[in-house]
DNA sequence: CGTACCTTTGATAGAGTTCAAGAACGGTGG
DNA sequence: CCACCGTTCTTGAACTCTATCAAAGGTACG
């Protein structure tokens, strides 16, 4: 059960291993949003869209903050943070590269949430003024369609499902996404604190702590800090009960 | 504390008591999608958008279905239901008239829930042919930004409120758009049972009539099965702690 | 190399679920 | 119009899960 070195982890990684890169080299260009407007990648470059960098903790946007602009990931991960009145706040996502950041606000023209970068990290700056154009619109409105789906799995999780349900269905999750950009699917190193994740899931972060070590300690998983390996995913999916959009009870 | 019959509420109720009548009499006109395309009501009626009528119980559409078509709703109610792989299944949302539903679908082609009829109701019938259109584009895009803040309130309250706080936070919400429909804001009928409301609010159909008994026995609102007549707009809103958007603390 | 933060673990308390049973309501047929 | 029956609502009691409080390691970073 023991652990391999973070450095394997990062030999993989080829997602941002560039920061200062062109688009023609970036790796999550497929989901980027410019993708839509140019079909060679020196069209892309002649695009103009700004980069910026923010570097560990630091926020992409703040919540109430007037939108300007949509945020591509390039590298780095970030977390979403709401707070309702009374000052109770909490995490309502996690961006890696490929996500586009901001969507939410275009309705009410003001960010609905702060994105603070849980690693140093480099976005593309999409301004808002592009969304009218119709390539544009139906590529955020995918991205929308997405965030949506998204969000009703979250809405069901937090719902329905139990602590250690929510926690392996999180876990899958994570790990889905991870391979999807290139990394392995069953190693990757957590970026967030027990703390975040207990937020995100609608727990303590005591209890996101006891079912990550019940999990270890059933073999699951094997876990160290932010450190996890899935030992047995067949396992971990069968105690996640996630959504499933195919599912034909109420059809 | 006595209610009044609820025929009081009827009396109000000016929307949708025209089930065949025209677009130009339509009371949730302005927020229709169709709306964008036509600038008179003589040319909206010339759209020939479909109607449907759907009875109480019955299906508008299933989980897991193609999509062909947006709907807005004209009259009655709806509420969205989603299962997970196990065959539990949550309520993830109510619709009124005014509301689009189906956006969630359009990512992935298929329904994601199933919204079945509260009452006999009546929709418009939007082909999904038409969202090649800029203008339904925009409009659509300006919904599902809406259906976006919608669920992340939904996310904080089912993350970080205890389950009073989701019953009042319910009740002001329910309060709001009611009122927004030109019904009575503190004197309503509840279409959706104790058990719809606790699966909505992710908690169990007990709960959900204690907390109700509880803001009764308080003086906070009065509650007789279905019929609600707020009896402390201030005291429920203080107990319901909601998602703010313009809140500084993440500034 | 020390300090601050994060993680882990234990003990206790409280909120909410579950099981169960009675009451109220609404629709249906005589 | 009334009685009946199924459904929904209400309420109680026991139990479970999760939160909270507290404190002891670890880790990372300046």
């Amino acid at each position: 059960m023991a652990l391999a070195p973070v450095t394997t982890l990062h030999a993989r990684r080829h997602v941002g291993a560039d920061p200062c890169g062109s688009c023609a080299t970036c790796l999550v260009r497929a989901t980027c949003l410019p993708q839509g407007l140019a079909q060679s990648p020196e069209a892309l470059e002649g695009l103009g869209y700004g980069r910026k960098r923010v570097k560990r903790d630091e926020l992409l946007c703040r919540m109430g903050a007037p939108v300007e602009s949509l945020y591509a990931v390039r590298s780095g991960f970030f977390e979403s943070r709401s707070v309702i009145e009374d000052g109770r706040e909490q995490v309502t996502g996690f961006h890696m590269p490929g996500d586009i950041v901001g969507m939410d606000a275009i309705a009410t023209g003001m960010h609905g949430t702060a994105v603070v970068a849980l690693e140093d990290a480099e976005v593309c700056v999409i301004p808002l003024a592009r969304l009218g154009q119709p390539e544009v619109q139906r590529h955020v409105q995918k991205a929308m369609t997405h965030e949506l789906s998204r969000a009703r799995g979250m809405l069901l999780s937090l719902g329905t499902l139990s602590a250690e349900e929510r926690i392996a269905a999180f876990l899958v999750g994570f790990s889905r996404r991870m391979q999807a950009l290139g990394y392995a699917r069953d190693e990757f190193h957590l970026r967030m604190s027990r703390e975040d994740i207990g937020s995100y899931l609608g727990m303590s972060l005591e209890t996101a702590c006891r079912i990550l070590m019940r999990f270890h300690r059933e073999g699951v998983i094997a876990v160290k800090q932010k450190r996890v390996r899935i030992l047995d995913m067949a396992a971990l999916a069968a105690r996640a009960a996630s959504y499933d959009p195919h599912h034909r009870k109420l059809a």
